[in-house]
DNA sequence: AAGAGTATCAACCGCTAAGCG
DNA sequence: TCGCTTAGCGGTTGATACTCT
């Protein structure tokens, strides 16, 4: 998985899934110096990464502030208001969701509501397509990540406090670890 | 038990907008 | 005003886990 693109001069570009070392180098980093001027960030914090791809990487995960784990029934509810009154603007729609990213909200999106409306029901029968998925949802808080990845198995539920501690410099470091420690 | 098919999600890509000199 | 850089967004892809036959 280390895969090396783009190597033209002397600078190497990492690609693919984030290690563990490198999301403990951008948390220390950003813990330090705030984050924003992400190439800037990438090449000072050392990571062979381009900014975008460290961008991405801490608003979608490592944000203290990111809720992980099943999407809730009202959620659900609340994506299926306002894709109806914005459409595709996830990130307006994220906005609306606390601690949701609009990768998250356009991967439920596309993955639970697009594949049920698919299978014959119009944007109306989205909402039926609500209450079955609502009590799948139900079933799945019960059965925590039992469809989902071993990654995401660690993230779920008690794993979830690791997250909501204050963000503080440096003092995240330890949830951290013992985050990775449980995902592999 | 094994292979095929399906579901899920993290990460990348391409484009546009905004900011700045 | 123009051109460059960076941030942000939405779409898409690839890897992996899970389910079915």
């Amino acid at each position: 998985m280390d895969r090396k693109v783009g190597t033209n001069e002397d600078v190497e570009v990492r690609k693919g899934p984030w290690t563990m070392e490198e999301d403990l180098i951008l948390i220390n980093y950003i813990a330090n110096h705030g984050d924003g001027v992400w190439n800037t960030l990438a090449r000072s914090a050392g990571l062979k990464r381009t900014g975008k791809s460290c961008r991405l990487r801490w608003l979608n995960y490592l944000r203290p502030d990111v809720r992980r784990g099943n999407i809730t029934p009202e959620e659900q509810l609340l994506i299926m208001e306002l894709h109806d009154r914005w459409g595709n603007r996830w990130s307006k729609i994220a906005k609306e969701l606390p601690g949701r990213t609009d990768n998250e909200i356009k991967n439920f999106w596309r993955t639970r509501v697009q594949k049920k409306s698919k299978n014959g029901e119009s944007s109306e029968g989205q909402i039926s397509m609500l209450s079955d998925e609502t009590s799948a949802m139900q079933m799945e808080d019960v059965d925590v990540g039992v469809s989902q990845t071993s990654y995401d198995q660690g993230q779920t539920s008690n794993n979830l406090d690791a997250f909501e501690i204050p963000f503080e410099p440096g003092d995240n470091l330890l949830s951290v670890e013992e985050l990775w420690a449980m995902q592999y």
